[in-house]
DNA sequence: ATTATAATATGCCATTTGGCAAATGTCAAG
DNA sequence: CTTGACATTTGCCAAATGGCATATTATAAT
């Protein structure tokens, strides 16, 4: 019952690697310093609700969910997603790819989407 | 804009009255020292979000509702899903990017970004 | 190889949390 | 007033948290 706590480290650690991030970029976007973020990744200390919060967002964690795997917030309480995952439609951008592209300049985020349609649509007429 | 935690004490007690429960039988509901109980009433500690956890229930509060007035989670979180788009931008993601992007799944966004590098390794390249 | 540099881990320590036991306060019944 | 039963507060302390400075590894670059 109690799978909460117990490898939160893993988890963050995971999502952190995927994102991806070091510790230190990690430490500075959430104001945590890097020796108390590994000690919590390598399951040594526990972080504390304030801690939590600080690095949800840069992990690309909805707060809440991270409470939940953290066992702070029992698995159903907070409403969002009601079953059945029909409504996945609006999906969320990868916290990685969107820390990637924020970092170039706006012409060349747009020529992204640019090249990125021209290839859908070659995907399209190569299928049929 | 943090004027959440300042008063949860007082939060707490009036509805401790309202229940309305004695300290003691709060502690005992809640598997919560009343000392502890009661230092946190006065503002003398902070509850952990174990505590807070532990007393939301035999309170009437709902746990995330009783997180948000402690300042754990952010006002507005979990409400729905509905989203803007601009949920985690980095600061400086084309919002229009972003929406496009972000109905990719995350292989194709991450796709984009290793088509993204190799160019502009190309152009280093060329550069040179 | 040898540095240089970034990333992660450790030693140490101030601060906070939260429980137990004892003290204090409150109030009704005798 | 005094006793007795609760309720709240305080003293003290063990355990945990989290930061800073300092090691110890990894990872390149020459």
């Amino acid at each position: 019952m109690d799978y909460s706590n117990s490898d939160l480290g893993k988890i963050i650690k995971q999502q952190r690697i995927k994102v991806p991030l070091t510790l230190q970029e990690l430490a500075a976007e959430s104001s945590v310093s890097s020796s108390h973020l590994g000690r919590i990744e390598r399951g040594e200390r526990f972080p504390s609700a304030r801690i939590l919060r600080r690095i949800a967002k840069p992990l690309g964690f909805d707060e809440d969910e991270l409470f939940t795997l953290a066992g702070f917030l029992s698995p159903q309480a907070h409403g969002g997603v009601e079953e059945t995952g029909a409504r996945y439609t609006s999906r969320q951008l990868d916290p990685y790819v969107a820390r990637m592209l924020g970092e170039e300049p706006p012409e060349v985020q747009r020529a992204v989407i640019g090249i990125l349609s021209i290839l859908k649509n070659m995907a399209k007429g190569m299928a049929k």
